[in-house]
DNA sequence: ATGGTTGATCGTCAA
């Protein structure tokens, strides 16, 4: 079973790319992320003729969550439960027993800004979500954008980026939080070792080219999941494409 | 050099 993450920035805008890629790998799970647009506006036409169905969580303009998929999705839960957000980052679903979270954390903006604590209090609320979650579904993925860089490992640039937003200790200590649920990082899990593997470039200063890039899109896997780990692969290729979104898929492998 | 890019929406906000 493939499942992959990936943020598109617009999905109005790269529906096509979207397209082409999933043509190419043919995940059995694709959760989006960024979709910039109300469900009413998604493409769903573009999808379903490539044999996959869409579940979707759209707003106007920001955020938006889903899940592309070549078997329906059941039982679709959109959001945290127990923490009302107005901004869409959260879609779940269950496939072939599986279930699958598609999540795209808030990016926090700068250290001491209202967004910055607003992403600390979010991801106190995924930790919930998660380890109420793992109780019911055992057997889980969640893949999106995290909007943070694990370790130094997974920045271009660590000493500049030291204590920045994106890698700041509190920020850090969410994720390892989650991890110790009983997640796994999936990238990690097969490349240990592995640095220069970024899944984000800015669009600016010819980022991509020059490889300047963090790690911050990741697929977790419950602890039940990880022997069945076959591969996870961060794709590069769609960011070297015309007009692509800022960030690449990331795909996992399981032999389940 | 407080610059640089992209997307939603149409004056800024978000990333």
């Amino acid at each position: 079973m493939k499942i992959a993450t990936w943020n598109v920035n617009s999905v109005r805008v790269r529906w096509s790319q979207v397209g082409d890629w999933l043509a190419q790998q043919r995940p059995d799970v694709l959760c989006l992320q960024e979709l910039k647009c109300e469900a009413s506006q998604f493409p769903w036409e573009a999808f379903q003729k490539l044999g996959y169905s869409a579940l979707v969580a759209g707003q106007k303009a920001y955020n938006g969550v889903a899940l592309l998929s070549r078997e329906p999705g059941i039982d679709e839960e959109v959001g945290l439960g127990d923490f009302a957000d107005p901004q869409q980052r959260v879609i779940a679903a269950t496939f072939q027993g599986i279930r699958v979270v598609s999540v795209y954390c808030p990016n926090g903006d700068s250290l001491g800004s209202d967004k910055y604590q607003y992403k600390l209090t979010w991801f106190d609320a995924l930790q919930r979500y998660v380890q109420r979650a793992l109780e019911r579904y055992p057997r889980l993925v969640m893949a999106g954008d995290y909007n943070i860089a694990p370790h130094d490992q997974d920045i271009h640039d660590p000493k500049a980026w030291a204590g920045e937003v994106l890698c700041s200790p509190p920020e850090r200590e969410k994720f390892e939080a989650l991890l110790s649920l009983g997640l796994r990082d999936c990238f990690r899990q097969v490349k240990p070792w592995e640095s220069e593997a970024f899944s984000w470039w800015h669009y600016r200063i010819n980022a991509f080219k020059r490889n300047l890039g963090l790690r911050i899109d990741h697929v977790l896997a419950s602890e039940g999941l990880i022997e069945g780990l076959q591969d996870c692969q961060i794709d590069k290729v769609p960011r070297g494409w015309e007009r692509p979104s800022d960030h690449a898929p990331v795909m996992a492998t399981f032999d389940l």
